[in-house]
DNA sequence: TGCAAAAGGTAACTTTTGTTACTTTTTTAA
DNA sequence: TTAAAAAAGTAACAAAAGTTACCTTTTGCA
């Protein structure tokens, strides 16, 4: 079942994947000139929280997480980055270092484009500055949205939001009536919703209970996305 | 006392009054050749999310909160633009409609910039867009900051976090010693940190009683920043 | 292939937060 | 100036979430 006309996915994604699409084709040449790929395994870290940014990072094939550690070492995920999607211009054109630390939540392919030839087209492209506006614009609209729902919902709801979220991001190859697995350590899914492992567990289980998902080992498969919404209360 | 050194306020601020600083002179004539300006008065709205973005706001004196409304018709504050700071300038560059509402929090003189005369400018200038790139992507580490404060904090360690993050907003003509008043009502107190109005009474009476703060009628005097800061646990 | 480590899962208890139901004080406007 | 309305404040109870302390299953690798 497709979420369109029932929930607004668009409000709760980045739209990075659309910086590079059709930019004059001599600006993406030099873009990609210099860029280097790279596979990440599971879990590595691509750039750290507070680290100086020597270039930006183009999610080839698989995901990541962009997220925060706090001094208990306690991590928040901020936002999950799926194939397409670009990350650490934000440290880049703030003249900062990272805010955020990136991981990669599968075997990911990394390419990574070197700062200065970021800025170069960065400067002489007409187009690539009006698609970043575009781009970090919509962002503040999606973290606008992120900050109302951990500050107001529940952790039942948030994690119920985030799920139907996920769900999103893990569709495949996505046909109608097709199960959608969402591969998520117990871990992540707390740092996702800002909760302590136990309580996603007790939730889950709840969950399970009320007919709104199943799992597979620790695949989690949506059942009813209608009634996961209704408990999301959104 | 201030807090320079012991607190990175700069995380915790957007930097958009710098947007329409040291712009060559004949820009910033052209931005402002058709500003109106307007008296607003406490509690007055600006701008309603969901709204069709018709120009920019300058907030030339006084302070205004960006907030998102939800079905229950719960306020969460999202951000309090002080003096000097412009606002609604998402909308427009993302090509959306309003993200969210904003409403004077004290009487106030708000300047609004037609987008048409914003757009003009935009499309010629040189500096403005890197501005604003700039002031764009601070903008994400401060949401990411809120995020993780939101999702991962006490409600009691949230407050404490506001409160530092308002007195500095409440500054004014501030001299070392001076007492800083946040006027502010426990309602949008309550919206600030996400919690309801009941809540910030219980915290604002122990903070009373642990002598991290005093009360002037409505207004909050911090009278141990150090206190409070331990409390946010930051 | 077998063992250690990591991840998944459960339950009981404690603390925090939300909710309800008020009273008191302050502000606003007729 | 004085009612009415709005805001501030209090207390008690209920519900949600955090914490501790475990056991079980899966995974990776020596």
């Amino acid at each position: 079942m497709s979420l369109k006309g029932i929930f607004p996915i668009d409000k709760w994604d980045f739209k990075s994947n659309s910086v590079f699409t059709n930019l004059p084709p001599g600006e993406l040449a030099e873009l990609t000139a210099n860029m280097t790929t790279q596979v990440y395994n599971k879990g590595q870290i691509i750039f750290r929280e507070g680290a100086f940014a020597t270039g930006i990072f183009l999610v080839k094939d698989g995901k990541a997480k962009k997220y925060k550690v706090d001094k208990e070492g306690k991590e928040q995920i901020i936002y999950v980055a799926n194939t397409g999607e670009i990350m650490g211009y934000h440290a880049l054109l703030a003249e900062e270092r990272y805010p955020d630390s990136a991981a990669v939540l599968e075997d990911s392919e990394i390419g990574f484009i070197p700062k200065e030839d970021f800025f170069e087209v960065l400067q002489k492209s007409k187009v690539l500055p009006q698609r970043l506006l575009k781009t970090l614009s919509h962002e503040f609209f999606v973290l606008a949205n992120s900050i109302a729902l951990f500050a107001q919902r529940s952790v039942r709801e948030r994690f119920a939001m985030q799920l139907v979220l996920m769900r999103e991001k893990y569709k495949e190859n996505f046909t109608p009536g097709m199960a959608v697995e969402i591969n998520l350590s117990r871990e992540d899914l707390a740092s996702l919703v800002g909760t302590a492992r136990e309580n996603i567990l007790r939730i889950l289980k709840d969950f399970k209970e009320e007919g709104i998902l199943e799992t597979k080992g620790r695949k989690i498969i949506i059942t009813d996305v209608n009634k996961l919404l209704a408990t999301a209360n959104y």
